[in-house]
DNA sequence: CTCCTTTTGGTAATGGTTACCATTATCAAT
DNA sequence: ATTGATAATGGTAACCATTACCAAAAGGAG
């Protein structure tokens, strides 16, 4: 057990007050929630899971926090082709546990990667700077994603 | 003045007869347009861009067709953060002119680069080869976008 | 022509997301 | 504690790009 956040407290408790918002009840919840399951949720989806422990919330006040939060740098949202949009906390103060995705395009399953070559990392931030410096534009964020047919699918 | 392609038509001519599908005057139009306008139109913007040519053409089977094109790979298909999905002919019989996109967070404004450094194509076959590997899981396309402020929005 | 399949256009419905607004919570100053 | 300004919330209605549906038209084979 480690010694700090013991009570289910995350590291962004501080952060978000620090940027002027307020910690509310529904705020935390949804935080948590995001923290606790595994990737990929519709706003829908942690709307259901929320209610439990905050009957009072709005469906409103998820997508709300969801924006803010996405604003922030604190959450990812992406846009798997299924229709609605999927949302995933990025972990850890800058965003470690930053990943790309493989999208199945016939059943539409993620998955996750992280494994990246380290050349990877190496030339992404190549890359990064050399288009800042050719086009005058200052990247904050990428998004990385493989379409292709999963194992299952590609048997038909 | 080329040899070859001089009436206007198009690598696509045979093409789509091949997959077993009409060459239609609505399709054709869309091709059309697709591949005189620069990038990233919304299925309305093409409806708007075929209607003088092709009066009777309605704003369902713009789309119809858009989902066929892109389903043969033909077109592309993107999501711009703007709630509109954004069209983009993949020139060349094998998609030739793949190039990555810029995107402003602020103004949604679009930049197409296409001058990857030598090493990022090397790199990225060697990435779906590992993914494809790993996974078990065949890559047919990718996405690759960067999110930041264009110079404009920078300067506030 | 006749039969059968493909393609099409108009219209209605869908459904995720947002706008709106009145109500409530929060907090600093009095 | 009381006040008042501001931030946050929930419910509902609206939005709007996309899709479903269906009857009509076009094309092709024989
Ligand atoms: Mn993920
Ligand atoms: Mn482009
Ligand atoms: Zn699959
Ligand atoms: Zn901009």
């Amino acid at each position: 057990m480690p010694i700090s956040n013991c009570q289910g407290d995350g590291w962004w408790q501080g952060k978000i007050q620090e940027c002027g918002y307020r910690l509310t009840a529904g705020r935390e919840a949804i935080l948590e929630v995001l923290s606790k399951s595994e990737g990929h949720l519709s706003a829908e989806e942690i709307y259901m899971k929320v209610h439990p422990r905050c009957p009072s919330i709005g469906l409103t006040s998820v997508y709300r926090t969801l924006e803010l939060l996405a604003g922030l740098g604190f959450v990812f949202k992406f846009d798997f082709g299924d229709k609605r949009a999927r949302y995933e906390l990025a972990e850890g103060p800058k965003g470690a546990n930053h990943h790309h995705h493989l999208i199945c395009t016939k059943c539409n399953r993620v998955i996750d990667y992280t494994d990246f070559i380290d050349e990877e990392i190496e030339l992404l931030n190549q890359t990064e700077k050399g288009l800042s410096q050719k086009y005058d534009f200052k990247i904050t964020n990428h998004l990385i994603q493989f379409y292709g047919l999963c194992n299952a699918c590609n048997e038909k």
